[in-house]
RNA sequence: GCUCCCUUCGUCUAGAGGCCUAGGACAUAGCCCUCUCAAGGCUGUAACACGGGUUCGAAUCCCGUAGGGAGCGCCA
C-alpha cells in the first residue's frame, strides 16, 4: 500500500514553525515511505481566511523545499462534493436535520455547565420527522451511542474514547455550508490519505472523524498526533512568543535546511546525531520515534545549527542565499568566485547569512567608514607608522595570494621584532573599518591589491591630518 | 466540571527492568589554540515532578497525587 500523507493548514493565521514542523513530519514520512504528500488548504472559514495567509503557506513551503505531489487543494472549491455526501448521509440516516435554535442550544449548554456536567447536545432532534416551521435546520451526524472508539495512534499508542462521551456534531450549518470536522473526513477519504499526521490538539477529534468515516463505509486512516511546539518561555506559541511567519526566518538569514533540521529534532531524535542533511533526515525519520511531550523553541540552538549548515554545505549552494541578503543591504554582486570566497572566510564567524552579509559589506563597496573606536585603538601613530612599511611590502608583492601576503607580513613582523598582531590589527582596521574580520591574509586576498592599497593610503592620510 | 493527553539537566533529547556513578547536543563557566573575532579541542556546573506499590533489582511496569496542555462552538 502506498503511503499518502497530507498537510492541511488553515489560512486563518500566518504559517509558523509549529505548522511547519507538522508539515515536515508528514513530508518526511511520505518521502521515507516512497509515498505521496498532499497539500490542502482548509479555507472553509471564509470570514477569517486571508489571501496573505495562503501566500505565506505557498511561499513558505516552497522556500523550505517541502514539495507536494498533489495540490494545493482548496476546500472552498469542493462545496458541491460536501453537499453530495451530506445528502447521501441524510438519505442513509447516518445524519439528520436538527431544528434546535442557537438560543436553545446556548441555554442547554449553560444549564449543563451550571450543573457541572460536560456540555453536549442531547439528541433532541434525533427522531424528529417533521420540520419546524421557520427554523432553517443544521445537519448533525448520528454518532453511535454505545461502545468505544479506539484510536491506534502511532505516537501515543491506543487511546480509547467512549461513544457516550461524544455527541452528535453539526456537519452542515443552517446556511448549508459544511463544517471543519466534516470536510476533513470527506477530504481525507476522497484523497486516499493513509496517514494523518497532525498536532495533538486534534486527538480529541479523531474518534468523531473515525465514526463518520465508518458511517461512510470508509476505513479510517492511521493517525499520528504529534506534540505541539511551545514558545521559548514554555508557554503556548503565540504572536508574542515567536509565532511569526515562517518567511521571517528567510529574512533573518536562515538556511531552509537548518530550520528543518532544527524542527525535526523537536520531538524526534536519531541516536546522538544533531546535524542532518535533507537526505539523512529522510533516511532516518520514522514517525514511531516521535515523542509525546511538547517542546519549547530554542533560538540559540537554531542559530548554532544554521552555522553548522553554512559550514558544511558546499559554498556554491550557499551563494544564492548570501546574494539575497546582500541585496537587502544594497549590494548586487554576481562574482561567483568572490562570493564563494566570502562564504568560506566568514561562515565560521556568522550565525546567519544576514550577519554574514553585514560583516562582509566592506569587501563589496568602494569606500568604507572607519569605526572611530577601532581607529583610536589601532590607527594611532604607532600603528600608522607600521602601515607605511606594510604598504611598501604589499605593493612590491609579485603575486596577490593569501600565502604570499601572509609570508610578507610575517617577515615584516620579524624584522620589526613585534608580534603579527601589531601589524595585523592596524591593517585590519584600515581595510575593513573595524577590528574584526577573517584572518588578515584571507581578508586582503578577497579585497584585492588595488583596494587594499587605496584603503591603506586613506588610512595613512590620517597621519598628517 | 467532564473527557483525553503529557511530565529526564535552563532548553532539545538518549534511555524498552540490571549496560545508569543517568549519555549526547545547545546554552553557560574554565582552559588550550590564536593576527582580531570566530570555529575547533579539552574540562566543569546541571535532570529522572512527588508518593505508594510490583520485583532480588525501576528513569524504565502498575496505582495515586501534583503540575501543565487539549477538547467539550452553526471556529479550524
Amino acid at each position: 500500500m502506498t503511503v499518502v500523507t497530507r498537510f492541511a493548514p488553515s489560512p486563518t493565521g500566518l504559517l509558523h514553525v509549529g505548522g511547519v514542523r507538522t508539515a515536515l513530519f508528514s513530508w518526511l514520512y511520505a518521502r521515507r515511505m516512497k509515498g505521496k504528500f498532499v497539500l490542502r488548504v482548509e479555507d472553509t472559514d471564509r470570514e477569517r481566511s486571508t489571501d496573505e495567509a495562503v501566500r505565506v503557506i505557498l511561499e513558505g513551503m516552497q522556500w523550505l523545499g517541502l514539495d507536494a505531489d498533489e495540490g494545493p487543494y482548496y476546500q472552498t472549491r469542493r462545496f458541491d462534493r460536501y453537499r453530495e455526501v451530506i445528502a447521501g448521509m441524510l438519505a442513509a440516516g447516518t445524519a439528520y436535520h436538527c431544528y434546535c435554535t442557537k438560543q436553545e442550544l446556548d441555554a442547554l449548554r449553560e444549564g449543563q455547565l451550571a450543573r457541572k456536567e460536560k456540555p453536549r447536545y442531547t439528541g433532541l432532534c434525533r427522531s424528529r420527522t417533521e420540520p419546524r416551521p421557520g427554523v432553517p435546520p443544521v445537519v448533525r451526524f448520528r454518532n453511535p451511542t454505545d461502545g468505544a472508539v479506539v484510536v491506534e495512534d502511532l505516537v501515543h499508542g491506543p487511546v480509547s474514547f467512549q461513544n457516550a462521551e461524544l455527541d452528535d456534531l453539526i456537519i452542515a450549518r443552517s446556511d448549508g455550508t459544511p463544517t471543519y470536522n466534516f470536510c476533513v473526513v470527506v477530504d481525507d477519504m476522497d484523497m486516499g490519505i493513509t496517514h494523518v499526521i497532525r498536532g495533538d490538539d486534534h486527538l480529541n477529534n479523531a474518534p468523531r472523524q473515525m465514526n463518520m468515516l465508518r458511517a461512510l463505509g470508509s476505513t479510517p486512516p492511521v493517525y499520528a498526533h504529534v506534540p505541539m511546539i511551545l514558545g521559548p518561555d514554555g508557554a503556548k506559541l503565540s504572536k508574542r512568543h515567536g509565532a511569526v511567519s515562517v518567511l521571517q526566518y528567510e529574512e533573518e538569514g536562515f538556511l531552509p535546511d537548518a530550520l528543518l533540521n532544527y524542527l525535526v529534532r523537536l520531538g524526534w531524535s536519531h541516536g546522538d546525531q544533531e546535524v542532518f542533511t535533507r537526505d539523512e533526515m529522510i533516511a532516518a525519520f520514522d514517525i514511531h520515534d516521535v515523542n509525546k511531550a511538547a517542546s519549547a523553541f530554542n533560538n540559540e540552538k537554531l542559530l548554532w545549527l544554521n552555522q553548522q549548515h553554512m559550514m558544511r554545505a558546499p559554498p556554491a549552494r550557499v551563494v544564492p542565499y548570501l546574494q539575497a541578503q546582500l541585496r537587502r543591504i544594497g549590494i548586487d554582486s554576481n562574482d561567483q568566485t568572490l562570493l564563494e570566497g566570502v562564504i568560506l572566510a566568514q561562515r565560521e564567524r556568522a550565525k546567519t547569512l544576514k550577519e554574514m552579509a553585514q560583516s562582509s559589506r566592506f569587501l563589496f563597496v568602494d569606500s568604507i567608514e572607519v569605526d572611530p573606536q577601532a581607529a583610536a585603538k589601532h590607527l594611532n601613530p604607532e600603528g600608522l607608522g607600521r602601515l607605511g612599511q606594510v604598504r611598501e611590502r604589499l605593493a612590491a608583492l609579485s603575486e596577490w595570494t593569501a600565502p604570499a601576503i601572509n609570508a610578507a607580513l610575517n617577515e615584516l613582523a620579524t624584522q620589526l621584532a613585534v608580534g603579527l598582531g601589531k601589524i595585523a590589527q592596524p591593517l585590519r582596521v584600515a581595510v575593513a573599518g573595524v577590528a574584526v574580520s577573517p584572518p588578515i591574509d584571507v581578508t586582503l586576498g578577497l579585497l584585492g591589491r588595488e583596494r587594499t592599497l587605496l584603503r591603506l593610503d586613506s588610512a595613512l592620510a590620517r597621519k598628517t591630518a
